[in-house]
RNA sequence: GGAGAGUUGGCAGAGUGGUCGAUUGCGGCGGUCUUGAAAACCGUUGAUCCGAAAGGAUCCGGGGGUUCGAAUCCCUCAUUCUCCGCCA
């Protein structure tokens, strides 16, 4: 969320900026100043009927020690009025916190100066493209159909055993998974990024934390038994290690990264591009993630974005990058690419990688905060990016490099295979 | 799953109803001394909110309660340790 100060001190600007996102948020930010400015004569108020109560409570102390029972009798009488007084104004003070921080964190980020106005997906920007379209035969076929040519992924026994969108991948399918895996895991460690484990159900308090909750909570699977929540993805354990930490300056920037399965329910997006690999409920991801300073955070963007081209390039991968525009924007997000590759049989874009700078708006929702060199304690900067999720990628090779021998796997993978071709 | 014991500041560890936001030690920071460093000595050292400041309020695992007054008493949840049971 949003700090209340930049609301408070930049009232038209957030409004203004806001409008890039197509939001609309005047009567909101008004209505959150009030509430604030209720917030604050209301504690004040408070504060000072309890400054008073703790003053009389101290000479209680005193007046029976000295024995003076009548005079301690009669300050406990003032003393009780005071505390009903305080009594009747917390309510007031608790509400007024809560429907202030209802409303806050109802508004979105602000994005980011660079940012394209623009209503949805077809008017990001597109602010690179690399590599060459295969050449395909007409009779090339979708991943879908090579899965089962080569019995490398089993979508039909997925629905039998749990459901759609759950595959069995198998023998050369299961192992190029986990080339892949390790593939992205030992590229991350190269650049620099310390590897985590991460649970792979959280607690409500991670998920409002990296803003999943409270809007976003149809999206994961819950277990009611246990009030724990599946990860759609290992930011959200990643980064809710730093939930309520203070760092030292000297300790940024942080770089995790984390190969977790990720699980979506992806509820109101069925039938369309959902065929095989291109929309999953479990699916393999790995994510890295930054904490960084403020001054240096949008340096580390560049370098996370430049970290996943390079992983493409490996990969012999044609892809693009794009710049979200305001409408395709998450919510929490103040500047975000987004990574395609070209699947060359279904003729498709597919995302694989959205590269994100939340600036401090996560860290202020979960109080992740660094001491600078004066001293000063500041909310830090969180950042994160799939580096890669493995679904689409597989999609691409599959298509892409289908060849009369099989599945030709690109030179990088070779030391994670150990095959050369699938087939 | 059952029984018992814990949870205090960066860490260790006092504090069982009254001036305790909290003794002390370590660590950190600043200084004296030194060519420099170490040692020694002196000082300083939590977070949040309100306030221009002075100052005030809140926080001793989370939440609730008793009391004029709670780190200290009660309830509840979480968590750690020990023992028993079960188990990869």
């Amino acid at each position: 969320m949003l700090q209340l100060q930049t609301i408070r001190e930049n009232r038209d600007f957030v409004i203004e900026r806001l409008k890039v996102k197509n939001f609309n948020a005047a009567s909101l930010v008004d209505e959150i100043i009030a509430l604030d400015n209720k917030r604050r004569s209301t504690q004040k108020e408070l504060d000072d009927i309890l400054a008073q109560s703790n003053i009389i409570a101290k000479e209680i102390g005193i007046l029976f020690k000295q024995g003076k029972l009548d005079d301690a009798n009669t300050a406990k009488e003032e003393s009780g009025k005071l505390k009903a007084s305080a009594k009747a104004l917390e309510p007031v003070l608790n509400e007024t916190i809560e429907t202030l921080n209802n409303r806050l964190v109802e508004l979105p980020n602000l994005p980011h100066s660079s940012v394209p106005h623009g209503k949805s997906a077809e008017d990001n920007e597109i602010i690179h493209e690399e590599g060459v379209f295969p050449a395909l035969s007409p009779e090339a076929l979708p991943h879908w159909e090579l899965a089962s040519k080569y019995q490398i992924i089993d979508f039909e026994l997925g629905n039998k055993v749990t459901g759609a969108g759950f595959p069995f991948y198998r023998g050369q399918g299961a192992r190029l998974q986990r080339a892949l895996i390790n593939f992205f895991l030992d590229q991350a460690i190269e650049s620099g990024y310390l590897e985590y484990q991460p649970p792979l159900l959280v607690n409500s308090a991670s998920g409002y934390g990296t803003g999943q909750l409270p809007d976003k909570e149809g999206q994961m699977y819950f277990a009611p038994e246990d009030n724990l929540y599946l990860i759609p993805t290992a930011e959200v354990p990643i980064t809710n290690i730093y939930r309520d930490v203070i760092l030292k300056e000297a300790e940024l920037p942080v770089q995790n990264v984390a190969y977790s399965n990720c699980f979506r329910r992806e509820a109101g997006s069925y039938g369309k591009d959902v065929r095989g690999l291109n929309r999953l409920h479990q699916f393999d991801k790995v994510e890295i993630v930054q904490i960084q300073h403020p001054d240096r955070s949008y340096q580390s963007l560049e370098e996370m974005k430049n970290h996943v081209a390079s992983l493409l390039r490996k990969l012999e991968l044609p892809f693009r990058i794009l710049r979200l525009c305001g409408g395709d924007m998450s919510f929490t997000s103040a500047l975000t690419y987004d990574f395609e590759v070209y699947s060359a049989a279904q003729k498709m874009w597919l995302e694989v990688s959205s590269v994100s700078n939340f600036e401090d708006f996560q860290a202020n929702r979960m109080k992740l905060r660094f001491k600078d060199k004066e001293g000063k304690t500041r909310l830090a900067h969180t950042l994160n990016g799939s580096a890669l999720a493995l679904p689409r990628i597989v999609a691409a090779l599959l298509e892409n490099n289908q060849t009369d021998q099989g599945i030709k796997i690109p030179e990088a993978l070779l030391p994670y295979t150990r095959f050369n071709y699938i087939g």
